[in-house]
DNA sequence: TTTGCATACGTTAACGTTAACGTTGAATTG
DNA sequence: CAATTCAACGTTAACGTTAACGTATGCAAA
C-alpha cells in the first residue's frame, strides 16, 4: 500500500470522516447539490473550512470529463487592444468560476496550436481565439469536438461556433470613402507586415478596394517596419514612404504608428492635415491627449470582450445564441484631416 | 457498466491495444521515459498520432500530485508594464511545457486569493505573483505549501519563496536626489491612489523621505484622481494640484499620468522645465517619441521577466537560487527637468 | 552449462472524485 | 393499518493514468 502524498493536504474521506458521514454525502454537501440536509450540511461546511480542505481538481475532472479551464489566446498584450477585450471578459468569467489559460501567440499559427494542443489536454470548459484564421489542425480538431469555441476580434461567414468581432475589410472601406469624399485621392497605408496580421491585411483591403473604385485615385503605396516599438516603427516606416511616394493620406495599422508618422510628417516638412492626412485605428486613449487630436476609428474593444464572454457561457450551458455577431465601428474624425 | 464518452477520443489503452503492448509500455513510449526500445517507441508514437490521441493531463495529475499549470497573477494588462515582464517570461515557460493560468487583480488581494484558491484545487507548478503584499490568507497557505512561488516587481526581506524585483523606495530616492542636486525643493507627488498600489506609495516614501532630509524642502504635496485613462487622470490630477500648490517638481506614478500632466502644466501657463519640473516612470515607448522627451526612470520589466522565470524554474526542478534578486534601475534625463 | 545482470516489458494497485443505484426510515395516503 | 412515497443518506464501480514491483529474455562471463 502506497503512502499518500504528505504535502496535500485533507481529502474528502478526511472530512468524511471528522463529520461521522460517507464520502458521498461530503461530496453532495461540499458541492452543493441537493440530497444532503441543511444541518448536515453546514456541519461538513464547517469542518471543511477547519481542515483546511482543498478540493482536487484533477480526480473531479477525470469522472465528469470537463473543467472550469478557458483557454484565451491573443496575439500580445501590447498597445492595450487585446488587454482591453480581455478585461472585458476575465470579469464576466471570474464570477462564473472559470480560470483563464492564457496565450500570447505573436501572430503565429504554430505556437497557437501547440498551445491548445497541450490545453486540450485538460477538457477546457472553452475557447476563445482571436481572428478566424487558425492552424487548419486547429480548426478541425475544434469543428470536431464538442467544445464551445468563441472567435473574437473579427467575423467570417462559416465560425467555429460562435464569432464576435468587427467587419476589418468594411472598416477600411469606412475609412476610404470617408477620405475619398474629402479628395484625397493618394492613399498610403503604413505597418502591416506581410502575413502577419489577417485583420490588418483585410482593412487595408478595403481601403485599397473603395479607392480603387474612383477612377482618378492612385494605387496605393504601402510600407512597413518591423521596430517592436510601434511608435518608432509609424515615424520609421512613414520616413521610407515619404522618400519614394508622395501620398496625400496615410491609413495607419494601429494609433501608435500613426502617432509616429505624425512626427515623421512634420520632420519632412509637411503640414497635416492640409499637405497629407492621418489616420489611426483603435481610438485608444493616447489619442485624446496628443496636442492635435488624431484621426482614428473607434472599435468597440470592452463590447466584444464582454458580449463574447456573454455568448460563450450561454454556449457552455448549452443555450442558443446567435453564431455570428458583427459590432459597428465608428469614424472620428480628428484635427488629422481635412474638415468637411 | 457506464459506457465510456463518445466525445474524448482512444485513451492510453486504445494506443496500447492497437500497437500490441501492454498499457503502461504505452505510457511511457508517450512520456518518452525510459524502459521502451526505440523500434517500439516509434511505431507506439505513430500509431498514437494516426489515432489522433489526446493524453487526459487529469488523470496524470491526479497520481502524480502535480500539473504543468503555473498562476500568474498581475494586477491589470494595461501601460505595457505587466505585460512586458508577462511577455518576458511566458516564453520561457511555453518552452518548458508550462500553460500560464493568469488573473488580473486590479490591485484587490481579495480578488488573488479567490483566484488562487480555485488554482490550488489544480496542485499548480508554481505561482507568480505581483509584489510582495497579499492576503495574509494566501501567503500563510503558500508558505506552508511546498509550490514554488515567485514574487516579481518589488522586493522584500521576507520572500514567501524567491523574489526578482526593483526598489520602489530606492527608486524614489533616486529621483528626489536628482532633484535636490537640480535646486528643486517643492516637491509633488501625483496619481498615487491610497492603499491600492503599494510599489507607487514606495517610491512615494522615498521621494518624500529624501526631500525631508533637506533643510529647506517643503513637505511633500499630493494628488490623485481616479479617471480610468491615466492621460486623463494625470492631466486632470495635475490641474488640480496646480489650484491649490506651487510644486516646482512632480514625480508621477507613471509616463502615461506624466505625460497627461505635462498638457495640465502647459495649460496652466507654466513652462516646462523652467517652471516646474516632469518626471514620470517606467520608460514606456511612449517617451521616445513625444516632442519633448520626458525625464522618467528606465525599469528592467523584460528582464524581471526573464529573471524571474529562470528562477522559478530552477526552483521547480529542486535547483537552488538566491531567494532576492534587487535588479537596478536607471534615471532617464529628458528634457523635463532642468539641465546639470 | 550455469550464473549474473542488464534491459524490456507486464500486472496490479492506487490517486480522489462523482454517477448510478440501493437502502432506510419516516411521513403520507387509501 | 398496510401501502406508497420520498428525502436523506450509503455502496459500488468506474474515470485514465502512473508508480512500484515482478517476470521474462538475451547475452556475456565463469
Amino acid at each position: 500500500m502506497r503512502k499518500r502524498q504528505s504535502d496535500s493536504g485533507p481529502v474528502l474521506k478526511d472530512i468524511a470522516v471528522a463529520a461521522g458521514v460517507s464520502i458521498m454525502t461530503a461530496s453532495r454537501a461540499l458541492r452543493g447539490v441537493e440530497g444532503v440536509s441543511e444541518a448536515k450540511r453546514h456541519e461538513i461546511l464547517r469542518i471543511a473550512r477547519r481542515l483546511k480542505y482543498t478540493p482536487n481538481s484533477s480526480a473531479r475532472s477525470l469522472v465528469t470529463m470537463n473543467s472550469d479551464l478557458l483557454g484565451i489566446s491573443v496575439p500580445n498584450l501590447f498597445n492595450d487592444v487585446f488587454a482591453e477585450m480581455l478585461a472585458g471578459m476575465r470579469r464576466t468569467f471570474d464570477m462564473a468560476g472559470f480560470s483563464s489559460v492564457v496565450d500570447t501567440t505573436e501572430y503565429s499559427l504554430e505556437v497557437e496550436l501547440a498551445w491548445a494542443e497541450r490545453l486540450l489536454s485538460w477538457r477546457p470548459a472553452g475557447f476563445i481565439l482571436t481572428g478566424t484564421k487558425h492552424h487548419p489542425k486547429l480548426s478541425q480538431t475544434l469543428r470536431r469536438s464538442e467544445i464551445p469555441t468563441l472567435q473574437m476580434w473579427d467575423v467570417t461567414d462559416d465560425p467555429i461556433d460562435v464569432c464576435v468581432g468587427i467587419d476589418h475589410v468594411a472598416a477600411g472601406r469606412l475609412v476610404a470613402e470617408r477620405c475619398i469624399a474629402l479628395g484625397y485621392r493618394r492613399p498610403g497605408f503604413v505597418g502591416v507586415s506581410e502575413g502577419r496580421d489577417p485583420r490588418a491585411e483585410g482593412r487595408m483591403a478595403g481601403f485599397q478596394a473603395a479607392f480603387a473604385e474612383v477612377s482618378d485615385a492612385a494605387p496605393l503605396c504601402l510600407t512597413r517596419s518591423g521596430d517592436p516599438n510601434s511608435f518608432v516603427a509609424g515615424r520609421d516606416g512613414t520616413a521610407e514612404m515619404l522618400a519614394c511616394h508622395q501620398p496625400d493620406v496615410l491609413f495607419y495599422v494601429t494609433d501608435h504608428q500613426a502617432f509616429g508618422g505624425l512626427s515623421a510628417c512634420v520632420a519632412a516638412g509637411l503640414s497635416v492635415p492640409d499637405d497629407i492626412g492621418v489616420i489611426g485605428f483603435n481610438a485608444l486613449d493616447l489619442t485624446t491627449v496628443l496636442p492635435t487630436p488624431l484621426t482614428t476609428v473607434r472599435t468597440p474593444r470592452k463590447l466584444i470582450g464582454t458580449t463574447g464572454a456573454r455568448h460563450l457561457l450561454a454556449r457552455i450551458n448549452r443555450i442558443d445564441v446567435p453564431r455570428l455577431v458583427t459590432l459597428p465601428v465608428e469614424f472620428v474624425p480628428g484635427a488629422t484631416i481635412r474638415a468637411q
